[in-house]
RNA sequence: GCACCCGUAGCUCAGUUGGAUAGAGCGUUUGACUUCGAAUCAAAAGGUCGUAGGUUCGAGCCCUACCGGGUGUACCA
């Protein structure tokens, strides 16, 4: 369902007799006039056409004049029901609003269109990969984490809306301090084996499990290396722990390694379930420790060499060192200028891994993990996880996994903090495979989630002075500061249990918390997605726990309304509806009788509303073309509004002009199955009731 | 120092390739439940778009300088 392909058509038209009658013009868009009375589309073309004429013939032209002789070639298109021209050469095309009802219900039929336009072109089988989450495996998620996943989800959800074929990985960084740091708070603080780490994992409770058990420890793991005084130094002593811990688990086969990578598949499985209460999902885990023992690194180094990315230091400060040239800023003395790739002791760096793994996902590597699967959904979809070793049982050579990696482009959701590194990893990747795309892999960056001071206090931090009169706070694993994930849904369902209690208490317990985890579900994830990508969220408890105003609730319950009248309404009554709709264009007396509705003020409002349902479909684009999903956030939430609005002005069921009833159930019936598609590609669900 | 991001209503934020009277939510004040459910709707108040120049028919948006805030700038991952 959309209006895009008039609107496209009319701007088509607009440049060729602009073309034909004046002069060369580029392609020209179109756009929506801020208000309804200024029509549905406007083309102000005429301004840059009097400019041209000017420069390139010398002709002196009044952009209004030009309007008028546009406005002849567009009032003969189809669709079309006037022109006008307005201020000082605005032209504002208004559509025949039967019509378009006509073509509207008509084309809903469909199933959801997938798009043809933009830079994600349906035609274009090639995959897309969006690579999100990517959580250190040592402790419970918190909120930060979770902007990551809802907003790379959210983004993969919005892809596959246009059409396009996207692969979900979530990069498990398993050999990393973070995971060592828990290692030692296991061995030198609990003094436990692995055997005993498992039976500490079984004996917890729902309340307090592994991820909460390791989120406490990590944050006495920081103390520990300080000797317990919070502001003191690191003792080099039992740092040298943690370095031991991390060269055993690189160096694999041994009992630190064992519980290491027991820790970290226990704390992914955790993770994968907090982020399933979402509606979050992955397709495949792909692991630094297979990165290290598949050598990834070593065939990516080669090809650094080779096209010269990176040089080697023979003299100076980076001695010894492979560094990539500095271009975007220059150094001083504190700040070398130069990123070092491989250290003088041989050892690559992050960025150096990274750099093999973005030529993995674009298949320019030319190497390969092995797959094994992690876990299956309920609906049988199955997560797979990398590994070291070709299969060896039948079984599971006969269970082959997908082609992963490969993608035509990589989305990277990582937040703003590591824009530098990433661009390092971009200027690798793009010097060894320099005529792929023009930006192949790409950074969606987002800013970080702090805590407001209130918010910090509420969870029983001490603040200074100076602290308090900070803006935000930022959120500290090693402090053990931050909001987990899973206690704020906990919190959002208790709040939404309650909320419906009071409202169904005819619904069963399994009814009522179904609903209150599908209104957490849409608060949470509106919650996040509201705010663009570059800005700051200071996390307010209270704003966070709001079921009002600019919410996914209000989203939902306007859906939830819509489809409550059609629940009283016979399933009869909507047929005819949708084929009094349909057979518009053959009969003119009801054509003219649904132009009468349109007409005048309230059918302005009417109109408006049809025409802004009539909008997903673009905005869904221009969400994935930016890769900003809060357009479409926005977008569904000023639907709502429109639509409680409608709901609040009209009685549908008990309208008692029939073709007003009729095109009344018709833009309710458009806007319910919109404004439930844009809310699916949010990742949220609209309840029964609320 | 250098790089990137930000500065719009009391607060938190939208404002997409420059377009018509700069918009929401929260908060404040006031009004609307016998209806397809008020998790809603309506109304009011609230703005030198950080400052100063510039480009343009037209600037919140583009350019320059400055002021203020944030984040990076590891032989950590």
């Amino acid at each position: 369902m959309n209006l895009l392909e008039l609107q496209q058509r009319l701007g088509a038209r607009v440049r060729s007799t602009i073309e034909e009658k004046f002069v060369s013009f580029p392609p020209v868009q179109g756009e929506i006039p801020p208000r309804t009375e200024l029509g549905d589309v406007a083309f102000p073309v005429a301004f840059e056409v009097a400019k041209r004429l000017k420069q390139e013939k010398g002709e002196r032209a009044n952009p209004r004049a030009i309007a008028e002789e546009l406005k002849a070639a567009l009032e003969a298109e189809a669709g079309v029901a006037r022109v006008e021209v307005a201020g000082a050469g605005y032209l504002n095309v208004f559509y025949d609003r039967a019509q378009s009802l006509q073509h509207l219900v008509a084309s809903s039929d469909a199933p959801i269109a997938t798009l043809s336009q933009g830079d994600m072109s349906a035609g274009d089988k090639s995959k897309v990969i969006v690579e999100h989450t990517n959580i250190n495996p040592n402790k419970a998620a918190h909120i930060g984490h979770l902007r990551n996943g809802v907003l790379g989800d959210t983004f993969v959800r919005v892809l596959r809306a246009t059409g396009a074929t996207v692969e979900v990985q979530n990069y498990i960084d398993n050999t990393g301090v973070q995971v060592a740091d828990v290692v030692v708070g296991f061995m030198h603080i609990e003094h436990m084996t692995l055997e005993d780490v498992r039976r500490l994992d079984e004996s917890l409770t729902p309340e307090r499990p592994f991820d909460y058990y390791c989120w406490d420890l990590y944050a006495q793991v920081g103390l520990f290396y300080r000797r317990g005084d919070a502001e003191g130094k690191e003792d080099p002593e039992l740092l040298k722990l943690r370095s031991d811990t991390l060269h055993a688990i690189e160096a694999g086969d041994n009992p630190t390694a064992e519980l290491a990578d027991y820790i970290a598949t226990r704390i992914v499985e955790c993770h994968l379930k907090t982020m399933g209460r979402l509606g979050i999902r992955y397709d495949v885990l792909p692991r630094e420790s297979e990165i290290l023992s598949l050598r990834f690194w070593d065939r990516a180094f080669g090809r650094l060499k080779e096209t010269g990315a990176i040089r080697f230091e023979t003299e100076g400060r980076n001695a010894n060192c492979w560094v990539m040239p500095a271009d975007s800023h220059t150094g001083t003395d504190e700040h070398d200028a130069d990123k070092i790739i491989v250290r003088s002791n041989g050892t690559v760096t992050y960025a150096g891994k990274d750099i093999a793994y973005q030529l993995w996902k674009l298949g320019e590597l030319g190497l390969d993990f092995y797959y094994k699967p992690f876990q299956q959904y309920v609906d049988g979809h199955v997560v797979w996880v990398t590994t070291s070793q070709p299969p060896t049982d039948e079984a599971m050579v006969a269970n082959q996994p997908p082609k992963f990696g490969g993608g035509s482009i990589v989305y990277n959701v990582i937040d703003s903090r590591q824009s530098y590194t990433q661009d390092i990893v971009q200027r690798g990747v793009q010097a060894v495979v320099p005529g792929l795309a023009r930006e192949p892999s790409v950074h969606l960056s987002y800013e970080m989630v702090a805590l407001s001071p209130a918010a910090s206090e509420e969870l029983g931090f001490e603040l200074s002075a100076e602290d308090r009169a900070r803006p935000h706070i930022e959120m500290s694993g090693r402090k053990g500061l931050g909001v987990k994930v899973d206690d704020l849904i906990d919190r959002l369902e208790a709040n939404a249990l309650k909320e419906v209690d009071t409202r169904h208490a005819e619904l069963s317990p399994e009814e009522k918390f179904e609903t209150a985890r599908i209104i957490a579900t849409g608060a949470l994830r509106y919650f996040l997605l509201k705010w663009t990508r570059n800005s700051l969220i200071a996390f307010d408890f209270k704003e966070a726990l709001s079921f009002e105003g600019e919410t996914g609730p209000y989203c939902q319950y306007a859906a939830v309304r819509a489809n409550s009248i059609f629940r009283k309404l016979d399933d009869d009554t909507l047929a005819r509806a949708r084929a009094f709709a349909k057979g518009l264009a053959g009969s003119e007396p009801d054509a003219e009788a649904v132009r009468q509705i349109f007409a005048g003020e309230g059918g302005d409002e009417l109109w408006s509303l049809l025409t802004q349902a009539a909008r997903l479909e673009e905005t869904t684009a221009q969400a994935a073309a930016q890769a900003e999903p809060a357009y479409l956030a926005k977008y569904t939430f000023q639907l709502a509004k429109a639509f409680n609005l409608f709901y609040h002005r009209h009685r549908i069921i008990a309208e008692e002009n029939e073709t007003r009833r009729i095109v009344l159930i018709n833009i309710a019936d458009l806007v319910r199955r919109q404004l439930t598609a844009a809310l699916a590609t949010l990742g949220i669900t609209v309840p029964e009731r609320m």
